[in-house]
DNA sequence: ATGTCGTAACGTTTACGA
């Protein structure tokens, strides 16, 4: 089972490269995010014809998370649980119906926190906060499940190609690190890291001051993996070409292959 | 030289978020 995380920076101006994208790679599970559509908008019928089932849990403008699924999704959610006021739409998630084995499959977009500090970073540490409620229950469920999707952490300076301009940055605060560090210590497998060491390893390149073409990028794109999961996992990688197509978003997709 | 892109809105341009 071949489950992607893509951070595709809006449907509409993204359709043409996601498509391209899928047909190569063949997930049979795509989490996607910041599809910047209201759930009517979201062009369901692409994927449809290519086989997918399509979820979607959007709003207008920003945010707005998907999946896309070739196998059958049973108890699709939206909305990460612990605060009925929280209007954003980041979080999905549902039962993904593999040959031998069900995963529960959660897709995420976890707020960016910028400028930090200030409200927006507050809201950053109030929904990791959320997310670890969220975690410790997919731990003590003791099945497979993962968490995937575009969070806004840059877990270590390695995983930064200039880490000292990011210090300052909601994305590597201490504060975040931290409270990235105590859900995956949870017990999760960051699933990259399990696979690949080292730096030089990044999901998004900025658009501005030729990001791509110095390869100044941040890894801020993951798979947390309950025990149950990682004991499936396969193989981890990043599509890292994707970036230097026609038309890229920002981020590139990661995915991992889980024996299920 | 501080560099781009996507989206929405009374829009031939600005504001916001990233």
């Amino acid at each position: 089972m071949k489950i992607a995380s893509f951070n595709i920076n809006g449907i509409k101006a993204r359709a043409a490269a996601l498509t391209d994208w899928l047909d190569e790679a063949q997930p049979d599970v795509a989490l996607l995010q910041e599809i910047k559509s209201v759930d009517e908008n979201f062009p369901r019928e692409i994927f449809e014809e290519r086989g997918y089932n399509v979820e979607t849990h959007g709003q207008k403008s920003f945010n707005g998370v998907a999946i896309l699924s070739k196998l059958p999704l049973e108890d699709v959610t939206i909305g990460l649980p612990g605060d009925d006021g929280d209007d954003h739409a980041r979080w999905i998630e549902a039962t993904v119906m593999g040959e031998r084995t069900a995963v529960r499959v959660c897709g995420l977009y976890l707020p960016n926190g910028n400028p930090a500090p200030g409200p927006k970073y507050d809201y950053k540490l109030a929904w990791m906060e959320r997310l670890k409620a969220r975690a410790e229950a997919l731990i003590a469920a003791e099945e497979p499940a993962l968490m995937a999707g575009d969070y806004n952490v840059i877990p270590q300076d390695e995983d930064a190609k200039r880490p000292e301009a990011w210090a300052e940055d909601a994305l590597a605060l201490p504060q975040t690190r931290a409270a990235f560090r105590r859900v995956v210590n949870l017990g999760f497998t960051e699933a990259f890291r399990a696979r690949v060491q080292g730096p030089g390893h990044y999901t998004f390149w900025d658009y501005q001051a030729g990001a791509w073409n110095r390869d100044d990028g941040i890894r801020i794109d993951h798979f947390l993996l309950t025990p149950q999961a990682a004991d499936l996992m396969t193989d981890c990688q990043i599509d890292k070409d994707i970036r230097g197509r026609e038309k890229p978003s920002d981020h590139v997709p990661i995915w991992v292959n889980l024996d299920a």
